[in-house]
DNA sequence: TACCACGACTCCTCAGACAAGTAGAGAGGC
DNA sequence: GCCTCTCTACTTGTCTGAGGAGTCGTGGTA
């Protein structure tokens, strides 16, 4: 699944200055050399560099002063989470995802309150309900997952999960674009299932609809 | 003493479009007017424009993509990770790493390369090996399950273990101390098997040991 | 010594041109 | 009718050249 390494070059120069950061040619408060000089180094046009400097410079690394020049202001910000996940492929995250739905689904069939039971299965009905629209679909149906996971009370498998929505909803919606079937009765059956597995208590079936579920998804989006 | 013009075009720029998508003005995941169109609007150069954007793509609000455009990623910087790791209690940390753990050991059980079986039982005579300090002990024990998600080759799963583990250490070093009753043979057994399981390519098998072995953890921890 | 004008250097902004990639419309074949 | 393929319009990516604006060290002057 070899992936061609097809990044702009500003993305590629911008990682080669936090390279040359980390290896600490440049220190902490310390003056990088002007972009005229620091082009022809990267074997890149200038305004690629200006580009590369303002990415770094979102992210806090660097700062640049007008007259004076650019200077480090952060060794290396801590890798944000949010840069991790719109870098990994979506298999990864799907995969992700599905550790994560799939030990909550087993804990809130543990733990589910009345009340919990309650929002699962008015989330299922809502999900039922909008079938038509592709992007309402896919909202109701994240709605329905997310009232599971929010069943498990586990606040880290809720974060976990809402970390990865907006990363999803995207490929979702195209999927289904893509393939026009959604929504179909067959689909609908299995989040039924689980909402039942979850209602009995039963833990281990929930897991097993849970996985067999998403694994379908992976299986499509891959 | 006009402290006005301060800020450069660029930032400036950067700042309108953050103060547009946070309106609602476009909403997450939907595509920006192209730059030609939106330099005009904001009364600058494309140049500026495309600065600006990637200022806010290192900080992961915005993701362009040639041919197609500009997209929001995300409506602002999104909450502390570390935060909600340090507020959530132990067990829920040790339910999340079960969930990725498990998975991370049967996607490794399909995936692992003879390098990676190699580094796993290294991994695992270092474990071995071990036994008489508690701090190092813990470590080498996080090495060995390091190796295991590792094996898996997904960045996402890597990166939440990773996450886990600072949480994690100091709780085991604590639970062992008060025990007394680490790296005794069973405890050594459990693991061996979970390394034979992979070594087999027995997906379902290694999740099984991955869980029983963390569910036990998770009970004396608890 | 204190002050200041100057110039070299730097980043900032713009405009134009072309390359590379995407997505949708439309033609053609079954 | 449906599927597929091609072609076109549009979008971002990159480079170059030009000039504007701010900073800082230098050297001359009082």
């Amino acid at each position: 699944m070899e992936q061609v390494k097809r990044a702009p070059l500003a993305d590629q120069a911008a990682e080669l200055i936090l390279e040359r950061i980390r290896t600490g040619e440049w220190e902490l408060g310390q003056k990088l050399p002007g972009e005229t000089t620091l082009a022809p180094q990267l074997g890149v046009g200038r305004s690629t560099v200006r580009e590369a400097i303002r990415q770094l410079a979102g992210r806090g690394v660097l700062a640049s002063r007008q007259g004076a020049g650019v200077f480090v202001t952060a060794l290396d910000a801590p890798e944000e989470w949010d840069a991790v996940l719109r870098r990994a492929d979506l298999v990864s995250v799907i995969e992700a995802r599905i550790a994560i739905e799939a030990e909550a689904a087993a804990l809130a069939a543990e733990r589910r309150t009345p009340s919990d039971l309650r929002a699962i299965r008015r989330a299922l009905d809502d999900r039922a309900a909008n079938r038509a629209d592709v992007e309402a679909h896919v909202d109701a149906d994240t709605r329905f997952h997310r009232s599971i996971v929010a069943a498990a009370h586990n606040p880290i498998l809720a974060e976990l999960f809402d970390g990865f929505t907006p990363r999803m909803r995207q490929a979702m919606v195209d999927m289904l674009r893509l393939r026009g079937e959604f929504g179909d009765d067959a689909d609908h059956g299995a989040h039924e299932r689980l909402a039942e597995r979850i209602a009995e208590r039963d833990g281990d079936g929930a897991a097993r609809e849970s996985r067999s579920h998403l694994g379908a998804m992976k299986a499509a989006l891959a």
